[in-house]
DNA sequence: GCCAACGTTGGC
DNA sequence: GCCAACGTTGGC
């Protein structure tokens, strides 16, 4: 099993709307290297942390689990749609989206700040200058980190 | 809102 | 294939 940090804007879309929709999909990632995680490597059961960003507090928001592995992101395909590109069709996707579901939301937003703070935590991505890769690969021990930061003693 | 860091595009 | 111009991300 895999573990993932991946970012999303809460004004777009929060925990807190994850919460309330128990599962979504996360589409949307117009990136190279975000996309081949989702399409190569995520699976179906792997964990992920759910990073709120251009927030306030920017950091982690609370924990989810994939439900579905990496699948052609339609909303390419429909013209109106603000997720648009014409280089993918269905014949051949472009860009890929996973499925996930909600585990647990963070009493607490975990802040960047502290998060770069936390001698465990030396070295993840996230904290990293010019970080801006939307989903991002965590080590087992970094997620376990900031969960137990969170408050969070055993997940469901 | 600013702007540094980064990714992508396209002329050559 | 180089690289300048442009667009986007995201912390602050």
């Amino acid at each position: 099993m895999e573990y993932w940090l991946m970012k999303c804007e809460p004004t777009a879309y929060s925990i807190a709307d994850l919460q309330r929709d128990k599962t979504t999909s996360w589409e949307g990632v117009r990136n190279y290297q975000a996309r081949n995680f989702m399409r190569n490597t995520m699976k179906a059961g792997d964990m992920a942390l759910f990073y709120h960003s251009n927030a306030e507090p920017s950091g982690v928001a609370g924990v989810m689990k994939i439900v579905k592995a990496g699948y052609p992101d339609h909303f390419a395909f429909k013209p109106d749609h603000k997720y648009f590109d014409a280089r993918s069709t269905s014949e051949k996707p472009l860009w890929y989206m996973v499925d996930v579901a909600f585990v647990a939301r963070f009493a607490e937003i975990l802040p960047l700040q502290q998060i770069k703070e936390e001698p465990r935590l030396k070295g993840i991505m996230v904290a990293q200058k010019g970080s801006r890769l939307s989903v991002q690969p965590l080590s087992e021990d970094h997620f376990k980190v900031i969960c137990e930061l969170a408050g969070v003693r055993k997940l469901p």
